[in-house]
DNA sequence: GCCGTTTTCGGCCCGACTGTTTTCAGTCG
């Protein structure tokens, strides 16, 4: 077998898409790519071995064709199929995609008539006057052309989920001092919690008299620095921080539909379309409609929405068509973890090490969320960067750490380390040393180059080890800035599973690692789940919540999650008596 | 290109906005 991982065989596919609507193939044929590519990133069992056994074409949305061309692909490593498809386009013809307003037809036809194929050549073409007179594009095109290549030099496309909440929350509050607004909410990815946002979306309901002062509001909100589209329903900005906000106004009696259309995902909204017709209705952002009168099916709120298709409620978070629409409809749906079934946390760091606050400070902030108590795992030796603890040290923070425990008995404190996992797969310390922690959160903080197989090995190595109790941050990717060390995580989890290891939800908005994808995975491996903020100061404590987010988003239940486990719980959990 | 207790052929989710053109294609979500 050639050495391709999936989620080189998911991009060539993606990839495969994008040139066959340049050439104008049927759309549907596109989108069989685009499905197949989705559903291979998302496959939890080995590629190679579903391409070995024939499995692959067993797959819903994966026919005959796409898997003799995965096949190919997985055994011989390339496609002459895909090969042949990429001499007929420069590969810079990609980056043309990335600009709002610019489809495949438009792409094709700058490629054909003024031989465009990269953005410097378009952004030259702009300049030069050149768009003006082309077929089916005009001056105002030209000119969107050149705003939308200006913003993507400045901003990355991509948002950390706070700092766009940030946002929303603040142009939803200023829309709200409109008259006449009835219902009003966030929508889209950050409804659903997604690791990174790309854009804003706010559903307002109103009557129609009302619609053009709740949009002259919008669009003069601050921060706003450019109005992209203005209409009586719909209207999109652009922030100064380059976050694109779309508001759309509704009849109140449709917001139910509108809110549950507008947070998606997409492909969570084909499949209800696809069962709204098994049930010869048709559903759309206005309402559930029967085919057929047209006659329209009231709702009150999503939760009518989706019983009158047969199906039970399904939470925002867990609306990405990962199979929450088959779930919900045998009620099979789970009980998701909430913030308030948190009693405390683990992996925070300390001025012992790279923290900003003391063990001292970091106990009173985490009683003041009324947990019960807190885990103290700071770096290890090997963590020169970061201050790792000494020997001495470690015997320093244990006493420090008995005698604050010794002062109540409501509250616990819990003496961790964060230990990392050397090259090899060892951890930092000798076993003495490590017997005296109560628990160990073993992590990779070097050797981020090593190729899959090996820092795969090295990591299973370290989860297989008597003291590891968490494995930490398991890819160690930040996002938006630095993708994760190679690493098959599908087997990770299995060894995390047949060793009865843990693994953290490290909570910090940069990185939301483990993945909610694979977090999906572990539930069904019976994995347990930290969800740890990784804090580094007081305020850091409060990154819980972006964990938690993840974690519903992963289908965990409290009962998965070991934060949510009483003090005593937590104490036979880590065989502290 | 996929799929099928209505089907092996003919469907495949649906509507708003923009800019071009003058009735609509392209893009987007």
């Amino acid at each position: 077998m050639a050495q391709i991982n999936k989620k080189d065989v998911a991009s060539i596919l993606e990839e495969i898409g994008i040139l066959l609507e340049l050439k104008g193939e049927n759309p549907f044929k596109t989108r069989a790519y685009f499905n197949a590519a989705r559903t291979i990133s998302g496959l939890t069992s080995d590629l190679n071995e579903l391409v070995e056994s024939g499995e692959i074409g067993n797959i819903k949305g994966i026919g005959k064709t796409l898997a003799e061309k995965i096949t190919t692909l997985v055994t011989t490593g390339n496609l002459p199929y895909y090969e042949d498809l990429k001499i007929e386009f420069p590969s810079t013809i990609f980056e043309l995609m990335s600009i709002p307003g610019l489809g495949p037809k438009k792409i094709k036809k700058l490629y054909d008539t003024l031989d465009i194929s990269s953005l410097v050549e378009l952004e030259y073409a702009c300049n030069e006057n050149r768009l003006v007179d082309l077929e089916g594009f005009g001056a105002k095109t030209q000119e969107n052309i050149l705003k939308g290549i200006d913003i993507r030099k400045k901003f990355s496309e991509k948002f950390h989920y706070p700092v766009a909440e940030i946002a929303a929350r603040s142009v939803l509050d200023h829309i709200r001092e409109a008259k006449g607004i009835v219902r009003s909410e966030v929508a889209g990815s950050l409804r659903r919690k997604k690791e990174i946002i790309g854009d804003i979306d706010i559903l307002v309901s109103a009557a129609k008299k009302d619609s053009t002062g709740i949009m002259n509001q919008f669009v003069s909100a601050p921060g706003v620095k450019r109005v992209v589209a203005e209409g009586k329903t719909k209207s999109s900005v652009i922030l100064k921080t380059g976050i694109n906000v779309d508001v759309r106004i509704v009849a109140d009696n449709e917001f139910p539909f509108a809110l549950h259309y507008f947070t998606g995902s997409k492909e969570h909204n084909v499949k209800m379309r696809r069962i709204a017709k098994e049930h010869k209705l048709k559903l759309n952002e206005y309402g559930l409609f029967r085919e057929s009168n047209d006659k329209n099916v009231p709702c009150s709120d999503e939760q009518d929405i989706f019983e009158k298709l047969g199906l039970v409620y399904i939470p925002p978070e867990l609306r990405e068509d990962t199979g929450e629409i088959e779930a919900a409809a045998k009620k099979k749906l789970p009980d998701l973890i909430e913030e308030r079934d948190i009693r405390g946390t683990f992996h925070c760091h300390t001025t012992y090490s790279d923290g900003a606050n003391s063990l001292a400070e970091m106990e009173e902030a985490a009683r003041k969320k009324k947990w019960e108590y807190l885990g103290i795992a700071d770096h290890s030796k090997s963590a020169q960067y970061a201050r790792g603890l000494s020997k001495a040290d470690i015997q320093k923070q244990r006493r420090e750490i008995d005698s604050l425990n010794e002062k109540s008995d409501s509250f616990r404190l819990f003496h961790g380390i964060e230990s990392d996992i050397l090259a090899d797969g060892s951890l930092d310390y000798d076993d003495r040393t490590l017997d005296e922690f109560d628990y160990v959160v073993a992590s990779v903080h070097s050797r981020f180059k090593m190729p899959e197989a090996e820092m795969t090995k090295r990591v299973i190595r370290a989860v297989k080890k008597r003291h590891t109790t968490i494995l930490g941050h398991p890819t160690g990717r930040l996002l938006l800035s630095r993708d994760g060390y190679q690493i098959d995580l599908v087997q990770v989890i299995n060894a995390a599973s047949d060793y009865g290891k843990a693994i953290e939800i490290n909570a910090h908005p940069y990185r939301l690692d483990l993945d909610w994808r694979m977090v999906k995975y572990a539930r069904e491996k019976g994995v347990k789940i930290f969800i740890n903020p990784d804090a580094h100061n007081t305020d850091g404590l409060d990154d819980v919540r972006y964990g938690v987010g993840i974690a519903r988003k992963g289908w965990l239940e409290a009962k998965n999650v070991v934060n949510t486990m009483s003090l005593d719980e937590v104490i036979k959990f880590l065989e502290l008596e």
